[in-house]
DNA sequence: CTTGACTCTCCCCCGGCGGGAGGGTGTAAA
DNA sequence: TTTACACCCTCCCGCCGGGGGAGAGTCAAG
């Protein structure tokens, strides 16, 4: 019979755990009185309040660690929850490894060059997406704008409203600077007739992709290229698929600033 | 001017998400209806947040994120935040190892013997502590029946009363069977006069101490031993000092039952 | 004008306790 | 036997980064 903190001072948990414990039924005093509410244990009590610690400095969680003890496993049963317990502990090392390369990254991306902290890099997984697409090989880029104006144009005849900003998709993965095969997609909510090279389509979804945010005129587009291909390879990854330019905010009807245009780049990438 | 849903479309953050950046101050939108309470962003902000992302990614809590993003932190601080992340994060990639190792330990116990795994090992620290303390070089461990008589006796005496259960030390780190160097303690309150070769002492702190519980009789605590010592070796310990049992409850006056003596053994120990 | 999709605030929840307020108890010395 | 004082109790709030949901108000298209 001892008391709460007697039995804190032997087991070198604090007064404040024992009473946790207690309530979540954990570990029970053997005896509580009545009417004082006082908790009195028994020496009997160490060796599971002994188990309980050594389990949860496994890193099992107390509810876990309760239906262990409650249910009276077995030895396979522990070992079974020690394997689960193992790999995703090995997932946790794995994580935490790969967050420290991050780190390091950022680290040596201030050190080479201090003008690149200007974009910062976040990956992201990419819905699939309805559109409406068209799909043409340019000379060089600036001639995106015909394509919007004939997507866009087209659209409106149709009377199919976008469901948010269009996005330029670079379907070559190696760098050309002529021939290059473009498509321009808008959402949309529901599919429609083709006509003029329009036609709807499903825009595949994107496990992961290394994104960032580019603001200013197309001109300087290179420098965000630049350090998005930088990140992705210094944080281990690489490209896996064609790049997307979302034109968040760019030339529309009336005078516009190509100061104030706001593009996200995404690149879908894969761990290398 | 976006409301809150279409930038959380926009920015792949959820709803709640932005509200709690806004009610924590770390991202608020550009315009607060006063009447709707309706919140209005910007596509400008989207930079802003990519970085709270990226911060956030890196391991930074969002209140560290809130204070570099609003002192409009140098070059020369973020490096320094980051190689404090970096030794942070290096600690917990070390840690999460370490328990990937417990748990493994465990495993490879469970594979070999089962009847181990009655024991459970746990670390703990040892505080400084003063004591009543005799020491002598015993024939056989069970001579130490002897030293407690002693020990209480002189303390009965003096009227000294023990603040706790007694503990024997075995000073010799090498396992011999005889000329046993061995020091029986009783915790107490204040210093007295020495006397029959009891006097006062303090017994010094362990920053790291293996501990278990063994249930029983004294005749098998080679079982606990083996246990504590497999313990020790398998999670990358060594021994650094001299054992401790604690006698929670052992023989006292009146008849006593030696299947119910509970005895806690702690072996100081370092990272090998 | 009506619908239906958004949006608002407010409150509770997660784990594993720590800190503290306010009030009752146990026990050893005087 | 009283009295001091250490100890114990319950209840509530806080952490971190939001998620879930209730109940009520708002915006935009048809």
């Amino acid at each position: 019979m001892i008391k709460i903190g007697d039995f804190s001072k032997l087991s070198k948990v604090s007064v404040k755990t024992l009473r946790y414990y207690d309530e979540t039924g954990l570990l029970s005093p053997i005896e509580t009185d009545r009417s004082s509410g006082y908790r009195y244990y028994s020496l009997d009590q160490l060796p599971r309040l002994n188990r309980i610690l050594a389990l949860k400095d496994l890193g099992f969680s107390l509810e876990q660690i309760a239906q262990a003890l409650e249910s009276g496993i077995t030895l396979e049963q522990l070992r079974g929850m020690l394997r689960l317990k193992q790999a995703e502990q090995q997932q946790r090392v794995h994580d935490e490894q790969e967050r420290l390369l991050r780190v390091e990254a950022r680290l040596r991306q201030i050190e080479m060059e201090a003008d690149v902290s200007k974009y910062d890099v976040v990956i992201k997984k990419l819905d699939t997406q309805k559109v409406a697409s068209i799909r043409k090989t340019l000379d060089t880029p600036r001639d995106i704008g015909g394509m919007f104006e004939t997507i866009f144009g087209y659209l409106g005849r149709k009377g199919v409203r976008p469901l948010g900003p269009p996005s330029g998709i670079w379907h070559d993965l190696e760098y050309k600077d002529k021939d290059l095969d473009t498509e321009v997609v808008v959402p949309i909510a529901q599919s429609f007739t083709p006509g003029d090279g329009v036609q709807p389509a499903d825009l595949p979804a994107v496990p992961a992709a290394a994104c960032t945010i580019h603001q200013g005129a197309y001109e300087d587009f290179s420098q965000a290229y630049t350090a998005i291909m930088g990140w992705i390879t210094t944080n281990g990854y690489r490209m896996a698929g064609p790049c997307r330019e979302i034109y968040l905010r760019g030339p529309g009807p009336g005078p516009t600033d190509p100061n104030t245009y706001i593009t996200e780049i995404q690149i879908p990438v894969e761990k290398a």
